[in-house]
RNA sequence: GGGCGGAUAGCUCAGUGGGAGAGCGCCGCCCUUACAAGGCGGUGGUCGUAGGUUCGAAUCCUACUUCGCCCA
């Protein structure tokens, strides 16, 4: 493709945007749903479309663009299908805010209408920015598709989902207690209710029993509901209060007489063993009210305000000013009892961190339980696996205990409840096409409820609805149910089980045989990222690059709080070097382990970054040495499973890669994401680089025109050239952009195809598996190493040659070496003398390889003897520890009476090894003397 | 209160019953013409504690300590 030479390093900036253009507009991320291939395929989790890239996101979609492309290189047909979610209150929110700032005035002002203008034309300006983002990492969706969970094919998923389940009774109006959020003004599932416990008081209230004289005291954390309140309870076997059940107390302030009720519910050890049941403002007390027939009151309203019927004085305030004049007008009457500090369980809106009120109003529900007992069904016989698999038992925990699901929300943005209500017989019609008249009485004067659905409803159906559900389409056909979903999970609740159910349920078939749970991003301490504390890290900053003042500056544009921008002073002093996409996608799955948090540190990044810098110079200097390499020769012979002429280090590296294949292969199949790029890592730079490249070398430089000399370097250029070329290919799905860049300017055959995208994933080759060529060269390896660690302690400068003196004990181990004795002499600057004498070599550092090969460098001069005694004694501690724990292994008869005779032999191998070992090392240092 | 997960080298973490590993850091040497974002060598661990099972335990079981998450 190109012909100038690489730079000295890598540089992502100049390379990626090329790349992704390239593939874009060869349309190789889109998938035909009518192509005779198998299919493979994924839903990306829809971002909200208010949103921009986090490392959340970053993180879950580049191990599904990894699975993606794994399988698209596989051959198989693959759909990973985009989209953005319409995220009723945020985006709502969000708009109100920017209509307020631009246009100074409010949603009411504007009226449903032309807000809702206003919140589409804000989506079209800004809602395709988070898919641009996906663009810039790099991820293989299908563009083309994207979807949107408020256009019209996923409108229409959602008006038949809900008359269906409407019809079939699954989908109920009711009057009910329901989570009020005052300044989200509507109400929210119990999901979006966090429950925390803060810091708050108890009251005890004094209630006079009528006729009596008794006083029953109850405490409360809430003392203004009492203005609700329409019980007394007590637990039925708790004999201090036994006679009072029946009897009625006189409510303070109100002034109402209440009844005294005996429930299970109350725990007698808590405070004086009564409660005040306030049925209209509590979840428990609301059940306590059901079973024991109390009235319901609601004396607060929508707006967080005390209403009729409470006392007419406290009408208007709100909670806190009715709590103040409660307490004080209580201790007034000497109707007060003792008040202390107590923690509060309180229930926070997930959105809007509010006190979540109690209310009791009209909601529509999803009945639950007959939707979520298949899915569960579904789990436990494996229809759906989860990974890791102990996400199953909280799924299981939650669905077995799950409660109706309120959908109706008092927004506007969002998929309006399709329901109307007559005003002449007061009967709801809820149908699939709009309807001009009552369906019970004909009467033209019907009303269309004002209230949208939870977008989680939407969300459920997505991935049916974005194959053209209600229809029966191609795409769904071939693409439903998805291979699998990489989520989360802190949406195993709010998402990926309600879509368990959705889709059983309309489809008879889960929505994707496997949920791959991923862990959440942390930062370096493992605390979650947040604006507020300035830990955040953006990965497109990590792609492209920011100065400390860049960072300070957007955060400041936030509104971020002093302590944050502090923060990001100490975390990022010197800002972010741009790394890269690949690096960023490397690092994230190289960071990927099982069961535990991505705790995202810049170092690792920046390692990751210097292993694509690695990966591209070894490129390079092939790249150099390639120039004349005629690949559509080397791939003919190849091709002819002709392996005559290579080395063992070709043979070598050739197994290597193929074990390495294996490795991906089978990591990936299991979604161990870290294992697979370890894997990679490893094998490029510990033996490609390391080892191979470098043997690669001599051959690679020779001169000449003679035809051994040709011959060879034409071999070794075929061994590198094949391994390289497998290599990019078995990283691409990781690092997309630099394999791609390196795979074009790679010599091919002419037939190749036109791009590293669409070439066929490897496949573990056992042809080009040599089991023994791994065996010799790890040999040849340590005793490399051996020398080497001699040089280093005795400072011999690089440059110097050195003599070794190599004595094998075993005959085969010499053949070996002397066939092979240039790899030690290229890998340790050394000319090899093979000997089988013994005795004393004065003035020489040794060491032994394995049983009883001995190295010995002559240094005359520079051996300081003392040194090397030394040297050689930690050794010889070394072994003699390994031989008395082997042997008292073997000692023991139960041990080779029980154990399996090949662990036993392999003991005893050891054990002969170590103690030939241990008369070497003594002879070495007998000579010392 | 219930459930789940973690505790292994200075840091971050792999490792599912048979010789304790990686990356980063640290120490030493080296600008050897692919790469100093590099090369070579090295230091470093009673695998949270206590019991148990087993010929054999980082790995299985029990209890405890401790940190985190979820649910009520």
């Amino acid at each position: 493709m190109s012909n100038t030479p690489l730079s000295k390093s890598y540089d992502p900036r100049e390379v990626e945007p090329r790349w992704l253009n390239f593939w874009l507009s060869h349309r190789f991320f889109h998938a035909d749903a009518t192509a005779a291939k198998a299919p493979y395929s994924l839903t990306l989790p829809p971002p909200n479309v208010t949103g921009s890239l986090h490392m959340g996101h970053a993180l879950g979609d580049t191990l599904q663009d990894v699975l993606v492309r794994w399988r698209r290189m596989q051959g198989l047909n693959a759909l990973w299908m985009p989209g953005t979610d319409h995220a009723g209150i945020a985006t709502q929110m969000l708009v109100e805010r920017h209509v307020q700032r631009t246009e100074g005035t409010s949603r009411h002002e504007l009226g449903r209408e032309a807000f809702l203008e206003r919140v589409w034309a804000w989506k079209e300006r800004n809602g395709g920015r988070i898919l641009e983002q996906l663009k810039t990492l790099g991820f293989s969706l299908d563009y083309e598709r994207s979807r949107f969970t408020m256009d019209p094919e996923a409108s229409r998923a959602v008006r038949e989902a809900f008359v269906s389940l409407y019809e079939q009774g699954l989908i109920y109006r009711a009057h009910r207690l329901v989570n009020w959020c005052a300044d989200c003004f509507t109400a929210v599932s119990d999901l979006e209710v966090n429950n925390v416990e803060e810091p708050g008081k108890l009251w005890e209230l004094l209630y006079p029993v009528e006729g009596t004289g008794e006083v029953i005291r109850v405490a409360t954390t809430r003392p203004e509901t009492m203005l609700g309140d329409t019980g007394v309870a007590v637990h039925p076997d708790d004999d201090r209060y036994r006679h009072l059940v029946g009897a009625r107390v006189r409510l303070p302030l109100a002034d109402r007489e209440i009844p005294i009720v005996a429930d299970s519910f109350v725990d007698p050890e808590f405070g004086s063993g009564a409660v005040k049941v306030t049925p209209g403002h509590d979840e428990n007390d609301f059940e306590c009210g059901e079973r024991c027939g109390l009235d319901k009151l609601s004396v607060i309203d929508v707006h967080g305000r005390v209403i009729d019927p409470a006392p007419a004085r406290y009408q208007g305030m709100t909670v806190s000013e009715a709590r103040e004049a409660v307490v004080r007008d209580l201790e007034a009457a000497g109707q007060l009892g003792e008040v202390k500090e107590h923690t509060v369980p309180r229930g926070r809106c997930d959105r809007s961190n509010t006190v979540i009120e109690p209310l009791l109003s009209e909601q529509w529900f999803v009945r639950a339980k007959p939707l979520a007992d298949p899915a569960v069904e579904a789990v436990d016989r494996g229809k759906t696996q989860f990974v890791p698999e102990h996400w199953e038992k909280t799924f299981r925990h939650w669905m077995e205990n799950i409660r109706d699901w309120c959908i109706s929300r008092q927004l506007w943005w969002g998929h309006r409840i399709p329901a109307w209500y007559c005003a002449d017989c007061g009967a709801v019609t809820v149908v699939r096409d709009d309807p001009s008249a009552c369906e019970s009485c004909g009467s033209g004067s019907i009303r269309q409820d004002e209230d949208v659905l939870d977008t989680w409803f939407s969300s459920a159906l997505w991935p049916f609805s974005t194959l053209g559900w209600p229809d029966k389409t191609p795409e769904l056909r071939t693409f439903y149910p998805n291979s699998a979903l990489v989520t989360g999970p802190d949406i195993i609740f709010f998402w990926v089980a309600r879509m368990m159910m959705m889709g059983i349920h309309f489809l008879g078939k889960t929505p994707f045989r496997k949920v791959y749970f991923t862990p959440i991003v942390t930062d370096e301490a493992g605390d979650k990222m947040s604006k507020v504390k300035g830990n955040v890290v953006d990965p497109l900053d990590v792609v492209h690059g920011a100065s400390l003042d860049d960072l300070l500056e957007r955060a400041r544009a936030d509104g971020a709080p002093k302590e944050a921008l502090k923060n990001i002073e100490k975390h990022f002093s010197s800002g972010m070097t741009a790394a890269g996409a690949d690096a960023l996608r490397f690092s994230l799955a190289a960071m990927t382990t099982p069961g535990r948090n991505v705790k995202l540190s810049m170092e690792r990044i920046e390692g990751y970054r210097n292993f694509i810098n690695k990966l591209w110079n070894a490129s390079r200097f092939s790249l150099m040495n390639l120039d004349d390499f005629e690949a559509e020769r080397y791939a003919k012979r190849l091709e002819a499973g002709n392996l005559d002429g290579l080395t063992l280090a070709d043979r070598w590296i050739l197994t290597r890669l193929q074990q390495t294949t294996g490795e991906v292969e089978q990591a990936l199949a299991a979604f161990r994401f870290s294992e697979a790029a370890g894997a990679l890592y490893h094998f490029v730079w510990g033996d490609l680089c390391d080892w191979y490249i470098e043997l690669a070398k001599p051959a690679l430089s020779a001169q000449g025109t003679d035809a051994e000399v040709t011959e060879r370097r034409f071999l070794t250029q075929g061994t590198l050239a094949t391994v390289l070329e497998q290599t990019l290919r078995l990283l691409h799905p990781f690092t997309p952009f630099v394999t791609e860049e390196i795979w074009q300017r790679l010599p091919k055959p002419a037939a190749s195809p036109e791009s590293l995208t669409i070439t066929l994933y490897p496949r573990r080759e056992p042809a080009l598996v040599d089991d023994r060529a791994a065996q010799d060269m790890a040999f040849l390896q340590e005793v490399a190493v051996a020398i080497r660690a001699i040089r280093s302690t005795y400072r011999v400068p690089p440059s110097a040659t050195l003599d070794a003196e190599l004595r094998i004990g075993d005959d085969e181990r010499r053949r070996l070496v002397s066939e092979h004795a240039g790899v030690i002499e290229n890998a340790s600057r050394v000319r090899v003398e093979l000997s089988d004498r013994e005795g004393a070599v004065p003035q020489s550092a040794t060491a032994v390889v394995g049983a009883d090969v001995e190295v010995i460098v002559p240094l005359a001069g520079h051996v300081d003897l003392e040194a090397e005694r030394q040297r050689i004694e930690r050794e010889l501690e070394k072994v003699d520890k390994e031989i008395a724990f082997i042997g008292k292994k073997l000692d023991n008869p139960k041990f080779v009476e029980r154990a399996p005779a090949e662990v036993v032999d392999k003991e005893r191998h050891r054990l002969g090894e170590e103690r030939a070992r241990r008369k070497r090392l003594s002879e070495a240092i007998e000579s010392l003397r």
